[in-house]
DNA sequence: TATTGTTATACTCTATAACTATA
DNA sequence: TATAGTTATAGAGTATAACAATA
């Protein structure tokens, strides 16, 4: 899904007239129909948060990756993230074009890229998080705290088992 | 996100021995990361279902709709999946050709097309809602019935507002 | 003059295979 | 022989603008 309709004030909006009048059809009750929407929602807006860094989604999971204490490798992260090893090379030659991300090659396999972040990759991260975590909040915003808890156990559960 | 492991029984399976240590990483509580992880899970899911009916996820939005009472035209879709009203263009250009959708210009309006479903398009979207019903109850096996029930509003009141 | 649907086109994202260097 | 990372390329999905028909 991609157009998606901004209100007055500039902020995501999903609703119109259409979006009322069908959303009482069978399909709008069905989980997978709403994860793909609010996932949608969620990542636009994200990514209007990490524009003024110059960073999208992708860019930003990565580094937070990179900056954990994790020591991730390339094939790790692939894994990990249900990408394609070639879509990690290029998502981490921009990061590192920008001297936020470094690729060590591991001393005991020198096959192996073992990446960190930079001191200004955490300071990066760091800003990042801020923004994301507003633009989350604003994507939230009519669920109280215990329900976003509830939200995240659930999505953690079919998310990793 | 695209690339996935399956299992040897063949379903998807997003467990790997990377899979499991990157998971402590803190971007793996964020709700955002955890919506798109769920919702690619999902959609690859709903894909293999309903591949045995020559549909892709996108088909069967469009005709599930389609088949409602609703009789949408075919700019309401696009707002309501936000969708540019060119790709409700070329999917249902797919429905018709296969007569599983009629367009039918709006009597009031003529430049308005009237989407329905046809009889063996009702056909073809209950034999496709059994096969996502299916992947959908692989997907969350780990929920109960309430914990579904649960989810399902928690994601309504985000996806529409 | 504005809107619905259509066409054409460019761009981004994703998937696949071949290659290198190391093991 | 197998694996980690890289490169190149093709395909699918998405975004944008221009157009004809109708209002």
């Amino acid at each position: 899904m991609g157009t998606v309709m901004r209100n007055a004030r500039g902020s995501v909006t999903a609703s119109s007239a259409a979006t009322r009048r069908l959303s009482s059809a069978p399909i709008a009750d069905e989980i997978e129909f709403l994860l793909a929407r609010a996932r949608t929602i969620g990542i636009i807006r994200a990514n209007q948060a990490l524009e003024p860094l110059g960073l999208k989604v992708r860019h930003y999971v990565l580094l937070s990756l990179a900056a954990s204490d994790l020591t991730p490798s390339q094939r790790e992260l692939a894994e990990f993230l249900q990408l394609d090893p070639s879509q990690i090379v290029s998502t981490i030659d921009v990061l590192e074009a920008r001297g936020w991300v470094e690729r060590n090659p591991s001393p005991e396999d020198r096959r192996i890229n073992v990446l960190n972040a930079t001191a200004s990759g955490h300071q990066v991260v760091k800003q990042a998080q801020a923004a994301i975590v507003e633009a989350e909040d604003d994507s939230l915003a009519d669920l109280s705290q215990d329900e976003r808890e509830q939200l995240r156990g659930l999505l953690k559960r079919i998310s990793f088992r």
